[in-house]
DNA sequence: CTGAACCGTTGATTTTTATCAACAGAATTT
DNA sequence: AAATTCTGTTGATAAAAATCAACGGTTCAG
């Protein structure tokens, strides 16, 4: 169960972990499960905890006033999700995030989280894991700016080919900011040549 | 000079500098000019500084294959600017960085700021700092793939309103994702009712 | 087991936005 | 001061994508 994380830890970090970081590493986050369809986090909502999935998938997105679902970050094994706005700042999110397929997660709280800061290791993983998200976002503007859905399809497929096996291809296609109709058309073109 | 970066550091840290912080930070931060027009990073280089701006405004962007320009972000005072993945990870930037106005640079690079790990207020500010850039980017992909223009337009306005005054429009349009003749129109209705 | 919801596709149409082109006022350069 | 570049507008047209609608094939829950 916590495997997953000791590693995702140790190899952002470059460091190992002592017996030690393990116990309170333990200590901080709590397994939670999942089913498919559950909410972790629902719009108005403070958000309580941060949590890395050890399986699983889950959808972050918001709805519109036509009550239509974009979505914002879609994430599997190995991924940390939160709103990192409303958890750091104990602010209602404008977001809802929820399983996808039926998920294992280790949660923990702002509160719980601040005893990782004596273990340089997580310390260290940590602000790993906020850099690559905001890397991970800036690329999105960039490409949602800048690309047409033609190309916006493309990097997906290059970047995150196994999205197309785990999500439904309407999610994908809110994801990359287009209709469904849209991705389908792309699709058939791309495989027709 | 250094002023608005201790501001800045203790404002977001809540918690104050010693002497010897300020004398640390002073080390680690090394005072850069830039006049308009002139780079601070260019595609293909590795991103050797990570700069926060104590006077003036720069740009971030892409070039496209048919030289069109894509504006990633937009920086004014107490903002920071880098690119966070060449910077971190030692790979060639896909980005420009230039001045749109002559700036006042404080600039660090990636081993003169591991001396700041020792000052506990600078280290919750840079951990900060990240945070607050993926809420920014986080909200950028969210009203790029569910606002049309004319929404994204009117929540800049609202959020972001000194941009107005010190960019182009075109550079706007741009960083909206939208060219300078949609922005354009879309002032005109908007102005007109 | 079966009716309902979900999923992806296709076609026709409308809306949104980009593109192309031309223009005039400002600012900048020489 | 003249020339050139930059800026924002406007109009006409084209392209991209959204919307609306309808359809079979799945999957799922009662």
């Amino acid at each position: 169960m916590y495997d997953k994380l000791f590693n995702y830890i140790e190899q952002y970090a470059g460091l190992p972990l002592t017996e030690t970081d393990r116990q309170i590493i333990q200590e901080v986050f709590v397994p939670m499960k999942l089913r498919k369809k559950q909410y972790f986090l629902q719009e108005g909502e403070v958000c309580k905890y941060m949590a890395f999935i050890v399986k699983g998938a889950t959808r972050q997105y918001t709805v519109d006033d036509k009550g239509a679902e974009h979505m914002v970050q879609l994430a599997i094994e190995n991924w940390w999700i939160s709103d990192r706005e409303s958890f750091t700042m104990l602010t209602p999110t404008i977001y809802n995030i929820d399983a996808w397929e039926d998920c294992e997660l280790l949660t923990t709280t702002k509160a719980d989280a601040t005893r990782l800061a004596h273990i340089p290791a997580a310390v260290q993983a940590l602000r790993e894991m906020d850099i690559n998200h905001a890397i991970a976002m800036q690329k999105r503007v960039s490409s949602a700016i800048a690309m047409t859905a033609e190309q916006r399809y493309a990097q997906l497929v290059e970047s995150n080919p196994t999205f197309l096996q785990r999500f439904p291809q309407h999610m994908i296609a809110s994801y990359l900011g287009m209709t469904k109709e849209t991705l389908s058309r792309i699709r058939m073109k791309a495989s027709g040549k």
